[in-house]
RNA sequence: GCCGGAGUGGCGGAAUUGGCAGACGCGACGGAUUCAAAAUCCGUUUCCCGCAAGGGAGUGUGGGUUCGAGUCCCACCUUCGGUACCA
């Protein structure tokens, strides 16, 4: 980025007689002092519940920032975006008189550090606190308002020590379906001791827990924890020796390197996300969110309804278990596809006589990722396996096929195809030849061939066609179809109504070194037993050699660290009760994922240095805990308990973050916050009250006629006419791209502040446009708002002295002008509506120019422009106030007061349609009703022209908007 | 493929509940100031026709609802985010 030439070279000497302009040289020395002096008064730091100079009759308000992944790259311009918005919500709020709680820290664990040093060979420990430290120091420089004594990071041991104590609150719990909540496994091992029948899911196989015998309990039991180990397939890469993300897979090879990739299935911890799916899902209608998201999460948890439907097998004496969404349709399913996965067909192709062919199929299909095999529906592809199920509603044999359009992951991964009502199978069926079946109709006449039928009839109707000897459905509309047929299914005890969920329960495992280590270790018999909490951190061992390893049987990194992983229960910290101490045990090598820091992060900072528990019940109580109908309410810290009729359901008051977050942190977090709130360790049953997304920072780039892209350095732009592409001439058409180091179109912030300050800088991003919206960086923009700071800093300070210039007297229409510019701002900011708050201001301003204001005047304008320039708005107001003190500081003024009947001038212009086109303007007072309107419409000399001959059949008046005359 | 978002002047955007399309800024053009320039200040700037008064068109495309649509509905196009091991 080069310098504007006239921003350089402020008071030099070839102008002397401007002392004081607000330019670069001024913003830098005004930011670098004003950040010294905060600092020093620490001005920003919030006290907690207990803390003498805590104030419990102010409301609080929680503001959260999505905290960065501390890249070594270093802030990007899309971080400032949010946290500047916080910042000025903040500091608002803090002007109206809120306990503001504003923290900041770094999600500092994960994947990015640990490619980086397997790269380089630097630790990704140094890495990642010389990133933090890059980071902490870009932040400061942006003088954001965070308490900067609650900073953490997710890799501190005192900060995972909570993360691990977490996840063994979720391994010792289970989720009881009776009160739809997790209660701690000791409950669950005490009920069956007595008795108890605690209904399943799949509560078709009576549990009888007194002739059961340890192992089996134990196995029974391991099995209903919410964390709890599973099998899933992954893609292993043996010569990386990494399971890869779906999209670092392309064709069944690696993206880096492009090694083979297999899929195959792995024993791993998972948490039991499914069990809340219902909640999840109910508690979105209760919380301020971007309906998108809200959208999106239902979405992702996917709730269908439907019925589970047992198939026999012929030639085995297995079943065959679907779910359909449509069980009214069973008299219409001709065949049934199996998952490649599904256990029916390993069991085919380890048949001695097994056709090769299908073997060869599944391998393959099971090698595609499950992105791929929904996106090319188009083309289906299967196999026959060479078996039939008997269709329980007809008794027909149909064929059973495995085809890659089943996923394993969904539902029981085996469906009853029913071509003529379900496209995919119509598509499959049309393929390969298989029989198409109507029983759904619009009328019951309405039935004929479907050989002619380009596409399944999908929709609802009457069913028709599905008759034997104990049920007719015939006639009846498929919402009662589908009722019959359960009802059925139940009585031939071959079915049941079942609600299936598209989540997945959530592999929580990582191959990887960086990341936090499970609390948790296995005996020689294979059986896990938990660390106890107070021997909790379990640290992640400083390994000097965390290079992945190369092998087809997956083996994390942390198996190289042999001394740490082969120990006793003593030394890893097993409750002596659950193991004697000199057992031998080998630790768990797998890591969490990068998720598990972020999924509760905003739970510390209410109280991050507490060392007896994750936070204090005070400290969480009063920060998370609001009165409901408000963004936040005054609480009584330590004296209340969650009630729904009084409180919101979530705690952070605010949470401003990127839309990529909007499923899987957002849903992983309310899971986590799900499960403490059923333990009883937090207040509220959500995590966040209200959720915004801040949009996307993007950048300009250049492209050819043949759509290729073109970095910004290789091509001119003129001032008229196209770009052109430098080395070729061709013009080249300006589009907008995500910034990136290949189209050389990434800012860095450093740069920008080094050429305008960083109040320009948070100023401009705020000025880009809506928050949520996503928008191009353009600096050629920049100095726009850097122009109105200099025209504000002119309005108030003499150029040539340094000193305020102020008027004795108010001019009036300043003075209302002021009035609607605070009204406008404070509502603009509680709406995150930065970018015409700024406007407003840049309009007040302009109106103000040439005619001047009193100190008063700029005193109220310049505490409205604090948050969003707080150096330069300090600066002001220690001009105001020479002779206040030490601590006078904008920081701590008072948001100014704005008189409503300012806001209303006596009369309006407004405009009159004829035939809703806009023909004239009648100027009426501010209050006139619609009859005065409109004999003042009718009465224009204008109109009078225009509707002359005509018959006016309606008059249409909107008092204090425009009359339309409808004439003709 | 599926889920979600966005398309308005030369550019970024405004229009908060269906009611004056283009606030504010950038750029461009013209003027004042200056020996000259920078900076600053003032003005013009959606497009087309017209000397003007004025008229016509116009918010991705095509339809629709309405006295009135950037805003609501239907279909489509383009583009961005997510798609479970990037966080």
């Amino acid at each position: 980025m080069t310098t504007p030439p006239e921003l350089d070279g402020n008071a030099t000497e070839e102008n002397a007689s401007v002392r004081s302009r607000y330019d670069v040289g001024m913003a830098i020395s005004i930011e670098e002092r004003w950040q010294a002096a905060w600092d020093e008064a620490d001005v920003y730091r919030t006290p907690n519940p207990g803390d003498v100079d805590f104030d419990p009759d102010r409301p609080k308000f929680y503001c959260l920032d999505m905290f960065p992944y501390p890249s070594g790259a270093g802030l990007h311009v899309g971080h400032p975006e949010g946290y500047t918005a916080t910042d000025i919500l903040c500091r608002y709020k803090r002007m109206r008189g809120f306990n503001v709680l504003h923290p900041m820290g770094f999600d500092a664990f994960g994947l990015p550090a640990e490619q980086y040093a397997v790269q380089t060979g630097v630790h990704p420990r140094e890495t990642t606190q010389a990133a933090m430290d890059n980071f902490r120091r870009q932040l400061k420089r942006f003088g954001f308002s965070y308490d900067w004594s609650r900073e953490f990071a997710t890799i501190d041991p005192d900060y995972y020590r909570w993360t691990q104590w977490i996840w063994l609150r979720a391994y010792g719990s289970w989720f009881d379906p009776r009160v739809n909540a997790a209660r701690s496994i000791a409950e669950l091992e005490a009920g069956l001791d007595s008795g108890e029948v605690i209904p399943t899911d799949d509560d078709d196989r009576p549990l009888d827990w007194s002739t059961m015998d340890t192992e089996v309990r134990r196995r029974y039991v391991d099995g209903r924890r919410l964390a709890y180990l599973g099998e899933q397939t992954v893609n292993w890469c043996p010569k990386l020796g990494t399971v890869l993300a779906n999209e670092e897979v392309i064709d069944g090879r690696s993206e880096r390197g492009g090694h083979p990739v297999v899929r195959k299935p792995l024993r791993q911890w998972m948490f039991r996300i499914t069990a809340y799916a219902q909640r999840l899902l109910d508690d979105l209608d209760l919380i301020r969110w971007p309906d998108s998201t809200r959208i999106m999460q239902r979405e992702w948890i996917g709730r269908s309804d439907g019925a589970l439907v047992r198939f026999e097998v012929e030639g085995g004496a297995e079943t065959l278990d679907v779910f359909t969404t449509r069980p009214d349709t069973l008299f219409g399913a001709t065949y049934m596809v199996v998952a490649p996965e599904h256990p029916l067909v390993d069991e085919i192709v380890a048949a001695a006589n097994a056709d090769p062919a299908i073997e060869a199929y599944v391998t393959s299909a099971r090698n595609r990722a499950d992105v791929d095999r929904m996106a090319d529906s188009k083309e289906k592809t299967g196999v026959f396996t060479g078996r039939h199920a008997i269709n329980p509603a007809t008794g027909e044999r149909v064929p059973i096929w495995t085809a890659d359009y089943v996923l394993m992951g969904y539902g029981t991964g085996a469906i009853m195809a029913v071509p003529a009502h379900d496209q995919r199978d119509f598509e499959f069926a049309r393929a390969f030849d298989l029989p198409i079946r109507q029983v759904v109709a619009a009328s019951v006449d309405a039935v004929g061939s479907c050989d002619d039928w380009e596409e399944a009839m999908t929709d609802g109707g009457v069913a028709v066609a599905s008759v034997n000897d104990s049920v007719s459905l015939d006639g009846l509309a498929t919402e009662a179809a589908k009722a019959a047929m359960i009802e059925w299914l139940a009585s031939e005890g071959c079915g049941r109504r079942r609600i299936n969920f598209k989540l997945r329960d959530w592999l929580f495992s990582r191959q990887r070194y960086w990341g936090e280590p499970f609390p948790v270790v296995f005996d020689d018999d294979g059986n896990h037993h938990p660390v106890s909490d107070a021997a909790l951190p379990v640290r992640l061992p400083d390994l000097e050699d965390y290079e992945p390893i190369e092998s087809d049987e997956p083996t994390p990194p942390l198996g190289k660290a042999v001394d740490w992983v082969r120990t006793t229960a003593g030394e890893a910290g097993v409750d002596p009760a659950v193991l004697p101490p000199d057992t031998p045990v080998r630790r768990e090598i797998n890591t969490m994922p990068g998720w598990a820091g972020s999924c509760w992060y905003y739970l510390r900072y209410c109280d991050p240095g507490n060392g007896e528990r994750f936070a204090s019940r005070d400290a969480e109580r009063y920060w998370m805990l609001s009165e409901r109908g408000d963004d936040a309410g005054p609480t009584v810290a330590g004296e209340v308990d969650f009630d729904a009729s009084r409180h919101h359901v979530g705690g952070v008051d605010l949470y401003v973050g990127g839309a990529e977050h909007a499923v899987l942190h957002l849903l992983y977090a309310r899971f986590w916050h799900k499960i403490l709130f059923d333990l009883g360790e937090v207040s509220t049953p959500e995590p966040v009250g209200r959720l915004f997304h801040q949009g996307m920072i993007t950048s300009f780039a250049f492209k050819r006629s043949d759509g290729s892209l073109v970095p910004v350095d290789e091509v001119r732009e003129s001032e008229v006419g196209p770009a052109i592409e430098i080395a070729t001439g061709e013009t080249v058409e300006r589009i907008v791209a995500k910034m990136s180091k290949s189209l050389r179109n990434v800012i860095n912030p450093d740069d920008v502040i080094a050429d305008y300050g960083a109040d320009t800088f948070r100023l401009y991003e705020m000025a880009m446009g809506p928050l949520d919206a996503s928008k191009p960086w353009n600096t050629r923009d920049i100095v726009g708002v850097h122009r109105f700071l200099q025209r504000a800093w002119r309005l108030a300070v003499d150029e040539s002295t340094g000193e305020l210039r102020l008027r004795d007297e108010a001019d009036a229409d300043v003075e209302r002008a002021l009035h609607r510019t605070i009204a406008k701002v404070g509502d603009d900011i509680e709406r995150l509506a930065f970018n015409t708050a700024i406007a407003a201001m840049i309009e007040f301003v302009n109106t103000a120019t040439g005619v001047g204001v009193t100190a008063d005047q700029l005193d109220r304008f310049n505490r409205i422009l604090g948050p969003f320039v707080p150096h330069f708005a300090e600066e002001i107001d220690a001009k105001l106030r020479p002779d206040a003190g030490p601590g006078r500081s904008v920081v701590l003024a008072d948001w100014p007061a704005f008189d409503p009947a300012m806001l209303q001038d006596d009369s309006i212009e407004v405009p009159v349609q004829v035939l809703g086109k806009v023909r004239s303007r009648i100027t009426v007072p501010a209050d006139a009703d619609a009859a005065t309107l409109e004999a003042a419409a009718l009465a224009d000399e204008r109109i009078r022209g225009l509707i002359e001959g005509k018959t006016i059949r309606k008059v249409v008046v909107v008092p204090g908007k425009l009359v339309n005359v409808v004439a003709n």
